[in-house]
DNA sequence: GGGCCCGCAGGG
DNA sequence: CCCTGCGGGCCC
């Protein structure tokens, strides 16, 4: 975050926490503020003069009040003037992204509002970004990093308190009060405190979101006209990207070729030999919509297109006519997109039974062939190529090359224009159809029974729909539309609004009362009751009764034990004196009032929806739904990494949805239920390196 | 060139 | 909300 480097003061037996040596009283300096003692031979900025020493401020007390921009000692006309300054001179730092301008800018007026001026409430993230400072490590300085919490209520980095530790400390450095042997020995980390930090933090983000336009941009035509990563990618470039803008304006179910009418940019429609860098281009001008699926398509209503990769062995290409595999059949496991092994057979469901549906009712079918179909004659030498319509005439299932079943199907093209390899100057007339050997050994054979609805016109000489084409059950271009997203908007915002409240319940409950903790006590153990429940629960008892062990029900007496009820460890020294943990109080409460406000709002929007007629106000919107969507993703990426941490198991994996030990063929077939014994666990063990973190979480 | 990784977008 | 997927970049 910050490249200042924070400089440590000395302990409280006088080591400075810096060098670990024992500074002398000439050698060590003591903050007028806080009164501290620090090691001059370690600070980075020394006092100039004895008048300096005097009034000397530690690196601590003097980062609350001196800020580098603006001027503070200014007047309110010269420091608001400097503000300006310093935000021109961000806006015009050519070197910073707009995230990283809009960050700046942000730091700039919480820096600016100071810790012990009063903050006006003209933004409610104010309050949260506030307690976001207050939860520093008291010897870092720096926003807790995996927190532990001392039974007095204090919280620090685990690094720092073990840091501390060694040192033969066995206090606490915030109010000197002893820390029991046991927390010493094994600090725990307070996963509660984990979960509202992060919480805290996605709302900072969010809020810093706000102030400035960046993506993910909504609306289609907020898109940039190539695929962009988005700020959540961690790859640049195509890897992840998200689509670009979709330029014409058939919708997304659309059959048939893409005429000069759905193309308003160049009036011109989709030409037969047309090429594309990549599949998002291809995906751009609509010919082919999925990016990495080869088969366009919806089970209950056909499929639109293809995509001839390469991807399945099984295919066979003939140019005016070809055989293709569908889709599945294969491991994805260990967080692969797609893969050459079959290893299951394929069913007709899906994009299968989509295309088995184009072949049913007759509907033309674009075909794409990609450069990296490397078998084939007629695929190009690079690029992606629309090489126009054709139709499935028949389709069935075989015996795969690997042994497993395969869904086939027969395409024959039927396209006005000629093919690019062909030196015809016409396109397709009704052809025969190619024996195929393979039909003889075939089930489930599924022909054409219907006349089918794209047909030749022997009267008009081309080929065009002969029945109505299917309706669209989307509306033009409801690819990122903004009437579509509205609805999307208030769902999405529904959305985010349970998940951070289910996370706050979630994570900030007390184990005793199920409610959001008041008044939060942290035990040695590194649970969080409310107080008034953890000593209700203990007031005048000779025995308690409790879960024995977490996730099972039952209950059984103890006689005269002052147990966790979480994790029954002795909890009874820490019931003598137990002090709230008021930093973990102050998020959640700033949390909760987050949450309210946001349902306020929202409620508020919702009203504003209804009465608002089209197109009214939309600027403001892209901010919005710019802000939203990049909440959902913070919020989706936090729960992942959430996840991650809770289940050490979680691996790549928690993203594709694919949990250990859920049941697929695919994994029944290759016999190690599921498991990728190559799959590396890398994520959580990197976080996590230190044993101790890893065994609480 | 193969393996691995993972955000996106759509279907259901 | 979960699952799927004939991508594309990067590393070896």
């Amino acid at each position: 975050m910050a490249q200042q480097v924070y400089d440590l003061p000395c302990d409280g037996e006088g080591t400075c926490m810096a060098c670990k040596n024992k500074p002398t009283a000439e050698e060590s300096l003591a903050c007028k503020t806080c009164a501290t003692p620090w090691h001059v031979a370690c600070l980075s900025v020394r006092p100039n003069s004895l008048a300096d020493t005097l009034q000397w401020d530690c690196p601590d007390c003097s980062l609350l009040s001196a800020n580098p921009v603006p001027a503070s000692g200014a007047g309110e006309s010269s420091s608001s003037g400097g503000l300006i300054a310093a935000i021109c001179a961000i806006e015009s730092d050519s070197s910073l992204t707009e995230r990283e301008k809009a960050k700046r800018r942000q730091q700039l007026l919480c820096k600016d509002a100071g810790p012990s001026d009063h903050k006006e409430e003209t933004n409610g993230d104010d309050n949260l970004l506030s307690i976001l400072d207050g939860l520093n490590c008291s010897f870092c300085m720096q926003l807790l990093e995996r927190p532990v919490s001392t039974p007095c209520g204090h919280n620090f980095c685990l690094k720092c308190f073990t840091k501390w530790i060694g040192q033969g400390k066995r206090n606490c450095a915030n109010c000197r009060k002893e820390i029991p042997p046991k927390m010493a020995r094994l600090p725990l980390i307070n996963s509660t405190l984990v979960t509202v930090i992060r919480m805290a933090k996605m709302a900072k983000a969010n809020a810093a979101v706000g102030t400035s336009r960046d993506y993910p941009v909504i609306r289609n035509e907020d898109r940039p006209d190539k695929a962009f990563s988005t700020e959540r990618s961690v790859k640049r470039g195509n890897a992840n990207a998200a689509s670009g803008k979709i330029f014409v304006t058939t919708p997304m179910d659309h059959f048939g070729p893409i005429l000069p009418e759905n193309d308003p940019m160049r009036n011109q429609g989709v030409l037969v030999g047309e090429t594309w860098e990549n599949r998002f281009e291809c995906r751009q001008w609509g010919v082919h919509n999925p990016h990495i699926s080869g088969i366009a398509g919806q089970s209950k209503h056909g499929a639109q297109s293809v995509t001839l990769s390469g991807g399945y062995e099984d295919d066979e290409d003939h140019g005016e006519w070809f055989l293709y595999t569908g889709s599945g059949g294969r491991d994805l496991s260990g967080n692969k997109r797609t893969n050459k092994e079959h290893s299951f057979d394929q069913e007709f469901e899906n994009s299968n039974e989509a295309l088995r549906l184009s072949c049913r009712r007759g509907y033309p079918v674009r075909v794409v062939r990609s450069h990296k179909e490397k078998r084939s004659s007629y695929a190009p030498e690079k690029s992606l190529r629309y090489d126009g319509i054709y139709r499935v005439e028949k389709c069935w299932r075989k015996t795969g090359i690997k042994g497993f079943k395969v869904c086939r199907y027969l395409f024959v093209r039927c396209d006005n224009a000629p093919a690019p390899w062909t030196s015809d100057v016409h396109g397709d007339r009704p052809r025969p159809l190619p024996i195929i050997e393979e039909l003889n050994v075939a089930i489930d054979i599924t022909e054409r029974k219907e006349s089918p609805s794209w047909d030749y016109d022997e009267e008009k000489g081309c080929w065009m729909w002969k029945k109505p084409p299917p309706c669209s059950r989307k509306r033009a271009n409801n690819r990122h539309s903004e009437e579509g997203k509205r609805t999307k908007k208030v769902k999405r915002q529904a959305q985010n609004k349970s998940v951070k409240e289910k996370l706050l319940k979630a994570e900030c409950s007390c184990y005793i009362c199920k409610k959001v903790m008041t008044s939060p006590l942290t035990t040695p153990c590194a649970h969080n009751f409310c107080k008034s429940c953890l000593e209700g629960a203990f007031a005048g008892q000779s025995y308690v009764k409790q879960r024995t062990c977490e996730g099972r029900r039952t209950l059984r007496a103890q006689k005269n034990t002052m147990k966790c009820p979480s994790c029954s460890n002795d909890i009874a020294e820490f019931l003598q004196n137990p002090q709230v943990n008021r930093e973990l109080m102050e998020v959640i409460e700033s949390l909760q009032r987050e949450i309210a406000k946001e349902n306020e709002e929202s409620k508020e929007e919702a009203d504003g929806i209804h009465e608002k007629a089209e197109g009214v106000d939309v600027s403001n919107e892209i901010v919005e739904e710019a802000k939203e969507n990049n909440l959902k993703g913070q919020i989706e990426s936090e729960i992942q990494q959430t996840e991650k941490l809770k289940k050490t198991s979680g691996k790549c994996a928690q993203n594709r949805g694919r949990k250990k030990g859920s049941t697929s063929r695919k994994q029944l077939d290759d016999g190690n239920n599921g498991v990728d014994p190559s799959e590396p666990e890398k994520a959580v063990g990197e976080e996590l390196q230190d044993p101790v973190a890893e065994r609480k979480l």
